[in-house]
DNA sequence: CATACGTGGGA
DNA sequence: TTCCCAAGTAT
């Protein structure tokens, strides 16, 4: 059994008694039939926003090349990281040229420690894109910013309504839980086909003039009062529309499914030292951490199978290893138990396609290094 | 459609 | 400790 219960036999659809005035047959013919009926929500929406919005760096500014990053950004994470991290990289890169133009390795380095590094390598090759097939201009057309790597869906519609003021919803998590409560829907929100729905129902509601303040109301609306766990109802603007509340559905909506459980990996690096120097390693460009640097290392149990490995696979043979301690590591889907070793290098050569760095400690803050790995350096006294 | 892809905070 | 969750996208 799933976390979503039994069958999906929730309530679902049946949830209204009558229909948005504006409300149409939609593709196949089926109507749109939702219970918060009352269009007034919108403004009291906006109302709210007006008055309550966070001030964040991303909100000044008109500049779709700063809200092209800031989206970027906080796909998947939180406004309070995202902080840390968009004034330093927007100093850095300030326009898409700028961008286009730099190193893929210096984007890498200021992104160093947000996750998803997808995201850099995709915003990067999107600058050389539009740098090069829109004039430096991110398009003014969703179809598209669809097309630019790393701009899917939500992106695009975020993008299009907040710097373009193309009135088309914006789904995210925040969106969704929103809208699965207000509107009482059962649906599960991690389906694809749920949040075209849910873009669907917004669509009946986004005003034309202000669909950045709408989309931007309905994700604020989500982070700060309409919470996963907690919401805080009785401060909410919309509490008189919605649906979950009145029927206390307020603690099962939205529907999710859970999980798969994370598997766990054995892994191994070395502190691979010569001459006060050590050894890094860069990812191949695509898959986990790709294209940042690490220590040398693999995912094997063993002392004996990590130094095969490590001679198999990139060359190094290696002195004594000895352990220099060991720490965990999660990441959404998986968890490394990671041991340290340090060992003197033998001298020899290296394997050719791969690329490496012999550094001094004190080089080591030059190098985009994810989180994964910083506590084997301190371990091995590096920084 | 399902899964890979980071990190940090909170319960 | 473990799990959930976050302004999702690519494949």
């Amino acid at each position: 059994m799933n976390a979503l219960g039994g069958a999906m036999a929730g309530p679902n659809q049946h949830a209204g008694t009558s229909r948005h005035p504006n409300s149409n047959l939609q593709g196949g013919g089926v109507p749109i039939l939702h219970a918060s009926t009352d269009p007034k929500w919108v403004q009291h929406l906006l109302d709210w926003y007006q008055c309550c919005r966070r001030d964040l760096p991303w909100r000044d500014t008109d500049d779709p090349y700063a809200i092209w990053v800031s989206e970027i950004m906080l796909q998947q994470t939180r406004v309070d990281t995202v902080l840390r991290y968009y004034p330093r990289f927007i100093a850095r890169f300030p326009t898409t040229d700028i961008l286009a133009h730099s190193p893929l390795d210096a984007v890498l380095h200021t992104w160093q420690g947000l996750g998803y590094y997808a995201r850099a390598r995709n915003l990067h090759r999107a600058a050389t894109i539009v740098s090069r097939e829109h004039q430096g201009h991110l398009p003014a057309d969703i179809r598209a910013l669809r097309a630019l790597p790393g701009i899917g869906t939500y992106t695009a519609a975020a993008i299009g309504s907040i710097a373009y003021g193309i009135p088309r919803p914006a789904v995210d998590a925040n969106a969704a839980r929103v809208t699965a409560r207000l509107f009482g829907r059962w649906e599960d929100v991690g389906k694809p086909s749920t949040l075209r729905t849910f873009c669907e129902i917004l669509e009946q509601y986004i005003p034309p003039l202000h669909p950045g303040d709408f989309n931007q109301a309905v994700m604020e609306l989500g982070a700060l009062l309409c919470l996963p766990q907690n919401p805080r109802c009785p401060d909410c603007p919309l509490v008189g529309f919605c649906v979950a509340n009145r029927r206390q559905w307020i603690g099962v909506l939205p529907r999710k499914q859970r999980r798969r459980a994370v598997e766990i990996v054995t892994r191994g690096v070395v502190g691979v030292h010569h001459h006060g120097q050590y050894l890094l390693h860069r990812r191949p460009e695509r898959g986990l951490l790709g294209g940042l640097w690490e220590f040398p290392g693999g995912d094997h149990g063993t002392k004996a199978a990590l130094r095969s490995m490590l001679t198999k696979s990139l060359g190094i043979h290696l002195k004594d290893m000895l352990c220099r301690g060991s720490y965990s590591h999660s990441f959404t889907h998986l968890r490394w138990d990671i041991t340290v070793y340090h060992a003197d290098w033998v001298p020899g050569p290296l394997h050719p396609v791969e690329a490496y760095a012999w550094i001094s400690p004190a080089e080591l803050p030059d190098y985009a290094m994810p989180s994964a790995f910083l506590p084997a350096s301190k371990l091995l006294g590096i920084q």
